[in-house]
DNA sequence: CCATGACGACCGATCGGTCGGTAGCATTAT
DNA sequence: ATAATGCTACCGACCGATCGGTCGTCATGG
């Protein structure tokens, strides 16, 4: 693995563990063995980290949108979808950290990008919702509003309990039947 | 309001915005018309803001409980939870912010009783959903962890878009409703 | 008269970032 | 085949700015 994505992946961990602004370029240089001028042989400053990673997070999400079946059902393509996002989750932990909790630092340009891409991941999985309520899959009364809400409510609270002893799929399942049947 | 006062609600207003790494000691005197030196006068230190604000939250959600009728029955003493945890939410944005994303930069004593006063009100509320289930409210085949932390999903994830033009109560009533019907 | 709170000046440490220089290696010219 | 060249990655030393925090002083009001 070269030095470039080395740095990446390290400021990935790092950012996600002690924050964007409470980590230094030389915990970056120390964490990859390098010295501090270094590290700025391979990059034009701390902020294009942060962008580069927060892009990331969005371009894993959309991926994994895209390998849903395109013939699934409507209602199953939603619990694909929620495997998909916690798989995210699950297999990088440190980029969805970023993309969740420190991409408010970002300047204003990577920002805007940032802000678009997360609004295309919303509006594709508010167009299933939309789906599935139209093949009847879902309610026809259904809050897609709050129905969507509540599925990035759970799908991105995961951050907080994922680990790597959880079976991802089965534990989407498990929540996408939760949310279908309801709790009464 | 005194100078103290506003020093913390000032903090949590830039710690909810800027992070706690990404708000300076010089920022805070600036939001409360101090010199810097003054604020030392009312803390000891910056950290003890963060302590302040992270235990005022663990505060405002425990009283947020306390405040529900002892004689609700099971399932609908969980949707005034909802409502209890949204009120929090909306009423102290900026306290809860710092209370979801800030806390982990507490030191080790204050981060101690924090994960203490949190674990304390995730049991609480536990024993509700056990309580609902138990009395025949919500279904007896339920899992439990499972639907905490679907609770705690949305509870949390209000943060990102509750604003003041919500009926707070009447939302927190239409998520419960969502959650307890389902979406099929 | 004295306790409190505000203040300007200052502290050592660290911040993000720059500089000139060099070791190592591949390409090219002789 | 060898010497000169160019390029990349790395480095120690350093930059001005800012960090959290301290000091001695002074004004004010009970």
């Amino acid at each position: 693995m070269d030095t470039r994505e080395r740095l990446s992946i390290e400021a990935a961990r790092l950012f996600a563990q002690r924050g964007y602004h409470g980590t230094s370029i030389a915990d970056l240089a120390a964490a990859t063995g390098l010295q501090k001028a270094s590290v700025y042989s391979h990059i034009s400053g701390k902020e294009e980290l942060l962008a580069e990673i927060a892009l990331a997070g969005a371009e894993a999400y959309h991926e994994a949108l895209d390998a849903i079946p395109k013939d699934a059902g409507a209602g199953d393509a939603l619990r694909l979808a929620l495997q998909a996002h916690l798989r995210v989750v699950d297999r990088q932990l440190d980029v969805a950290t970023v993309w969740l909790q420190e991409w408010r630092y970002l300047g204003e340009a990577a920002r805007r990008q940032f802000l678009a891409d997360r609004r295309d991941y919303e509006r594709r999985v508010t167009t299933m919702f939309e789906r599935a309520v139209a093949e009847g899959d879902l309610r026809a009364d259904l809050d897609v509003r709050r129905a969507v809400l509540a599925f990035f409510s759970v799908a991105n609270w995961a951050l907080t309990w994922m680990t790597h002893e959880i079976d991802v799929d089965r534990e989407a399942d498990a929540f996408w039947a939760l949310l279908v049947a309801g709790l009464s």
